[in-house]
RNA sequence: GCCCGGAUGGUGAAAUCGGCAGACACAGCGGACUUAAAAUCCGCAGACCAUAAACGGUCGUGGGGGUUCAAGUCCCCCUCCGGGCACCA
């Protein structure tokens, strides 16, 4: 006789999840309906629980699993609560690394992702998640990625996609452009040891600054969204009010603009500053060697700085052209300066310095000894000598400034704003950070630019200009046979049937567009997708989408934060414009969980520190890895992987399944009270009521079970109680309900597996959630810590609901206390009714 | 430099509204069962002091100060760690 055929004889088989969790894998895999979403007249409450779609890398890391195991949690107990849910996943499918795999295997990238994508789905399915995958989005296919270029030239139409010459990051590893967003501190976000170089490349953009106030202002509404994010986003757009003001240039026609946020300071400005690339300073370099040599050396040191990736850390110096500007305010001559450390790229490239209320201005002129000059003051004791430079704005006034001395620098601000735009020398500004996203990459593997170049021209259009192709011509289908090189621009170019075609309007030769759009751009609208996911004639159904946005919950990690988070909050806005949707924020709720960190560092390839979810699959089980990942710390927080706590979990479902299976012929005994339910049911409904709470709030799922181990802990204490029928089999047989019903959204096959055993009826997960009782939850007693100044002396039960003057007496009578407060005068005594007692001596 | 987080036993953590600090687990130790081991079950477990034992005492939530009958929790100052932004005019 086999080991485990004995011990099935003895009526106590062993939890074995290799055997339930295939089983019920298959079952579920073979009802397509059991996760699927109802229709808007479902009569139930909608509920869009939606976790980030991955890059199918080929395999799945624990960070997804913590991921999903949260939002899997969250789908299932809403299910259980009654709500029509929601629940897709996607693929994220187009990007570099498919082209990486291709040149190093000799794969097709196309192959590769779609492998991997499968690989991946029998991953999440074994896993036991819950999503919907008649829903499945899959980015790089024809059917999804046409309606990227759909979007691509309603933008254009719209003049928020448009091509310009500009200087552009290019990560020499990736042989492409990057977005802003996509440099990592001078370095590419996917190769943080290779430096971005900038490049001038005439490139597609599309005008996210056209939305900066409106992405800026939203984020105040979005209130579900952590304030991290939020300030992250805010940062990022870095909207700044000001004022430009134009210095003409003595002794030529050119003018300067410069941009500066303290127009107030204005009478107090010895010099204006250019940045080495301005154009001004190029025109007077042109007749002038020497300063030409300058600007030279200025932007070679910047060059190597940023090479070096410490653009900071070099020292600020400039040169003085010898030339002069026209402060307009007072028309006094200032000499204008060359200076490395003004931003081409921020503002006009060009500032009036103020050395005596600004940092850096005051550090500039004391190394050139540029005169500085006090035109603010605080309003209180003005006439105090003050230590320069003083920035301050607030409670500070203007002194010497012609006709506003005297004035607050804030009214001053907005008054001497107005002056210069009645005199046509400047006007109020606002400036962003936040500049217009580059979506061209020179990379194969992406979605198709949908635009053409007509070599003749035609009318309205020259020769080699930009046509847009008709929404009839769409998709533009990625060739399949491409030689996939690193080298010289997108590997499209060189496929010469994709690139020759010819133009839409004059029918003339054309050349394709052969870059290929952002993968970001993929991942900015795919959740508006799922909500009609197989429509071959719109990107969605508009109904569809209004009926399910917004997202009701977002889960993923805190690095999209920048990225994907704010073009996705773009392209909703957008799509609004459009009339496709009418929510002006793609979620309302967002989360982002903690990394998985193993060993103190966060798991990487690099590290060695990898676990995979296969093994832990193998070894523990699904749901006693996904249970761990949600047990080990909150949700938010970092968490260590310790396998040692997967087996402590895996032993704690062993004994849940033990005790259910021992107890489950409850299910059908006689109905009969006994008294000594009242503990037993006491403690089960303290349980619902913690474990609906912490979904309900704030996702401590590690306390949620927590509780349930509290629980079964004692319900094994009362085994001795339930065999000799002290507990009723009525009362037996509702514990075990709950306890499964909340075992559900945690551990999805076990739950399963023990409803079908305890005569369940239905899918677990779709049986109302249980409610607590407050009344059988009612403690009957209850212990009162008694402190004496504050320190704990004793602890006093009290009948339940005992009032002040009760609690108060039974604190007084007990023997330590009376022996504490022996000989001292009682001062007062504080009662927290249900809580403790203070008695406060002298 | 600026802006967010965070710091609690050997470890992960709990304490949700200012009210018994360390729930629940991991690792550990002791015991039962076993020829033995695994598994399982029972028990111990913040530090220090005291004690034959029991009862006990003192300290303790990164450091310092404050508010309060009462502080991990609130206020002020500081240290360290993680993250974001950064010559942004």
């Amino acid at each position: 006789m086999s080991e485990s055929a004995r011990s099935v004889s003895e009526g106590q088989q062993r939890y074995s999840p290799a055997e339930i969790e295939p089983k019920w894998q298959a079952r579920w895999d073979a009802d397509e309906s059991l996760y699927a979403a109802e229709g808007h007249d479902s009569g139930k409450p909608k509920f869009y629980c939606l976790e980030m779609l991955p890059y199918p890398s080929g395999q799945l890391h624990m960070g997804h699993v913590r991921n999903y195991a949260i939002g899997d949690a969250l789908a299932r107990f809403m299910w259980m609560r009654g709500y029509n849910v929601l629940h897709p996943m996607g693929w994220d499918a187009f990007g570099l690394p498919a082209e990486n795999a291709a040149l190093k295997n000799n794969t097709p990238p196309r192959e590769w992702t779609l492998a991997n994508i499968a690989a991946m789905r029998l991953q999440m399915r074994r896993m036991g998640l819950s999503y919907d995958w008649a829903t499945e989005v899959t980015t790089c296919l024809p059917e999804y990625y046409r309606w990227n270029q759909w979007f691509f030239l309603k933008m254009y139409e719209r003049g928020l996609a448009y091509r310009k010459k500009s200087k552009v990051n290019w990560c020499p590893e990736c042989q492409t452009v990057l977005a802003n967003e996509q440099v990592i501190d001078g370095t590419c976000w996917r190769h943080e040891d290779t430096l971005v170089e900038q490049r001038d490349l005439t490139q597609w953009f599309l005008r996210i600054t056209k939305y900066a106030d409106e992405l800026l202002s939203g984020l105040d509404k979005l209130e579900g969204w952590p304030e991290k994010v939020r300030t992250m986003q805010r940062n990022w757009i870095g909207r700044s009010e000001g004022t430009l003001v134009d210095f003409a240039v003595d002794g030529g026609a050119e003018k300067i603009t410069v941009f500066t946020t303290r127009v107030d300071t204005i009478f107090g400005a010895t010099s204006v500053q250019l940045a080495p690339e301005h154009v001004v300073a190029k025109n007077f370099a042109a007749s002038n060697p020497v300063l030409a040599g300058q600007i030279e050396e200025m932007l070679a040191q910047q060059k190597a700085a940023r090479e070096a990736g410490d653009l900071g850390a070099i020292e600020k110096h400039g040169v003085d052209t010898g030339r002069f500007a026209v402060n307009p305010f007072n028309s006094e001559l200032v000499p204008i300066w060359v200076a490395n450390y003004i931003l081409a790229d921020y503002g006009t490239g060009a500032i009036m310095s103020v050395p005596a209320h600004d940092e850096r201005d005051f550090e500039f002129a004391g190394k050139y000894g540029l005169g500085v000059r006090r035109v603010i003051v605080p309003k209180a004791g003005g006439t105090a000598e003050e230590v320069l430079p003083y920035t301050a704005d607030d409670d500070a006034a203007l002194v010497d400034s012609g006709e506003w001395t005297g004035e607050s620098s804030v009214d001053a601000q907005v008054k001497m704003a107005a002056f210069a735009k009645a005199n046509g020398f400047g006007t109020a500004t606002v400036t962003y950070r936040l500049k217009d996203w580059g979506v061209s990459r020179q990379r194969y593997w992406g979605t198709p630019i949908p635009m053409v170049y007509c070599e003749r021209g035609h009318t309205g259009v020259e020769a080699g200009g930009v046509v847009p192709l008709p929404e009839s011509a769409l998709p533009v289908v990625l060739p399949a046979q491409v030689e996939i090189t690193q080298q010289g621009g997108s590997p499209l170019g060189r496929v010469t049937d994709f690139m020759n075609t010819t133009c839409p309007v004059c029918s003339g030769p054309a050349r394709r567009e052969t870059d290929t759009m952002d993968t970001f751009v993929d991942s900015s609208w795919y959740f508006y997708r799922y909500t009609d996911a197989k429509n071959t004639s719109a990107p969605f159904d508009s109904a569809k989408a209004n009926y399910w946005f917004p997202i009701d919950q977002y889960i993923g990690g805190v690095e999209h934060a920048i990225l994907h988070l704010i073009y996705s909050r773009f392209w909703t806005k957008v799509m609004r414009d459009l009339g496709l949707i009418k929510n002006d924020e793609p979620a309302a709720r967002l989360f982002t969980q903690g990394m998985v960190i193993k060993d103190g560092a966060k798991m990487s390839k690099s590290k060695g520190n990898v676990v995979s979810p296969d093994l832990m699959i193998e070894r523990y089980g699904a749901d006693a890895t996904r249970m761990y990942a949600l047990f080990a710390a909150p949700p938010d927080r970092d968490l260590e992987w310790q396998e040692e706590g997967v087996a402590g979990i895996s032993r704690f479902l062993a004994k849940v399944y033990r005790l259910t299976t021992k107890y489950a012929g409850a299910a059908t005994g006689e109905k009969i009270e006994s008294t000594g339910d009242t503990a037993l049911l006491r403690k089960l409904h303290q349980t619902i009521a913690k474990v609906t709470q912490d979904f309900s709030g704030r996702w401590h799922f590690n306390t949620s079970i927590a509780s349930i181990m509290i629980l079964i802990n004692e319900i094994s204490a009362n085994e001795l109680a339930m065999d000799s029928a002290e507990i009723s089999s009525a009362a037996i047989r509702e514990v075990f309900r709950s306890l499964v019903l909340m075992l559900a959204p945690f551990a999805p096959f076990l739950a399963a597996e023990l409803w079908e055993l305890i005569g369940g009826e239905g899918a677990v997960f779709r049986v109302a959630w249980p409610v607590a009782d407050a009344e059988l939850a009612r403690e009957a007693e209850m212990e009162i810590a008694v402190q004496s100044n504050g320190k704990l002396v004793t602890v006093v039960k009290v009948p339940a609901g005992s009032d002040e003057a009760t609690t108060k007496a039974a604190a007084l009578a007990d023997a330590k206390v009376v022996a504490r407060v022996e000989g001292k005068t009682v001062v007062k005594v504080i009662v927290v009714p249900g809580k403790l007692v203070n008695i406060v001596v002298k």
